[in-house]
DNA sequence: CGAGCAATTGAGACAAGTCAAAGCTGGTGG
DNA sequence: CCACCAGCTTTGACTTGTCTCAATTGCTCG
């Protein structure tokens, strides 16, 4: 599923440049393009769109939109994984979302990014200026059309998230979290490969509105109910997908 | 600000069809025209938008929307206060957020609707078939920027609460709830007026992802903390607003 | 005036948080 | 090649904020 967001280009390195987008075959051979927004242009379309872009690349850590700051660009992600976040001035953080190949960070209505983005691996991206995105917008509105869709599809995950933090218990929430991962992976196909987590332990907890130590203690409880088998910590196999779902869609009234 | 959700025209019994919209006056004379996504028509746009409407009244505790019916219509709200809720096959149950006049709800890219929609007090809204809002939307590129900007700010408020829900206190929810409907009802103005809550301590309690019996003490600590006064249970004054916004954005590490 | 519902308040239980210690893993340099 | 460090994860013991259960009060309306 896109993601769609809202989040400056600061850190404590500037991330690469790695080259002006501005010829028609970047964007035409871009490996995200089915991907994204962008799968709504077509060619002659691309080329202006490519014109308005900067491709970069981040390390993992680096922050490349803070909260707070002037919401002057927006972004296209075209590789690698991104967390969202929100802070509160003690340190709490809650994760609103992973960002993936072809999602969309930074449109905001207001002037300042709603919210903080960090790279969790190695990230590449298309900086758009936000006057550039506005003219875009106004020329391709089969472009507006999509971030209609790709919101709205936004808002019926941020709906699901609620109800998860405010009423899903810890093994509730881990459960829906992996059935979501797995999801992502390989939508529909239900293989047997194990699932790859990119993020660490700490993460998940802020995604789930949880601690580190509740999510370590819920995953060993998952696997000593044989629903889940982990290796590594950070490749789990889903054993009993049915005995999943029923658990993250809160049929559980037995523990 | 314009809630803009996901969520059948279907009840005990149903709601009470007022008038056919079929003609240029009514939505021109509309009570709410300025605050909904209509704003963005001129007068003669009008005319196509009222062709497709047919305006309900609904009595409080009518669900007009349920969670997993056919998505076939929109609504967008003229009066009174809607409650959108998703729930667990238990009957947890996650109030994801509440819908004014103005407000557009049962945009969804599925074929479902995600939530449930109860009104709270007598509504009045504005149904549109699906297929009404496809061809409105391609013939009113305007309507779409507009939903687009709506869904941006919904979006903005939706990972707000999942900050909420996921890393505040009780008191530092009920802080936040009241100042929202604080800056919904008199926005930049601070009046000394009391604040009336439309909503019951259990609807309050299902945003906020808390119980009513934690609601209702915490209710009480406000009070106790000189923040808050409470008459009637219903009407709230802010008696210490930065202590309050203080606590909201969770600056408080004392007690 | 009593039925019914919402809200408040109290007492005790429990799920998740906190604090602390130890295990595991991967990288680095002697 | 191994020892050591640093960071992440796991596990244990204990605390606590919120929930659950239950009783009481207060309000509204017939």
């Amino acid at each position: 599923m896109p993601n769609f967001s809202f989040g400056s280009t600061q850190g404590r390195a500037q991330p690469v440049v790695v080259e002006q987008a501005r010829f028609h075959s970047m964007c035409d051979a871009c490996e995200s393009r089915e991907a994204s927004v962008c799968a709504a242009l077509d060619e002659h379309d691309l080329h202006r769109l490519a014109a308005a872009a900067v491709v970069i690349e981040a390390d993992p850590g680096r922050t490349f939109i803070t909260e707070g700051d002037a919401a002057d660009n927006f972004y296209n992600l075209t590789r690698g994984t991104v967390k969202l976040y929100k802070l509160l001035p003690d340190g709490r953080r809650q994760i609103t979302g992973f960002a993936h190949r072809g999602d969309f960070l930074g449109l905001a209505v207001s002037r300042n990014y709603a919210f903080s983005a960090e790279a969790i691996d190695r990230v590449r991206y298309c900086r758009f200026s936000r006057r550039g995105l506005r003219t875009l917008l106004d020329d391709f509105p089969v472009m507006e059309k999509r971030l209609l869709d790709v919101a709205s599809n936004e808002l019926v995950a941020a709906q699901e998230q609620m109800l998860l933090l405010g009423r899903k218990t810890a093994k509730e929430r881990l459960a829906s979290f992996l059935l979501a991962q797995e999801m992502r992976k390989t939508p529909c196909v239900h293989s047997d490969q194990p699932l790859s987590l990119s993020m660490t332990r700490g993460d998940i907890a802020d995604y789930l509105g949880l601690t580190i130590e509740t999510v370590s203690r819920t995953f060993t409880r998952l696997k000593n109910d044989g629903l889940i088998a982990i290796f590594h910590t950070d490749h789990i196999v889903i054993l009993d997908r049915d005995g999943l779902i029923r658990l993250a869609d809160g049929y559980t009234l037995d523990h």
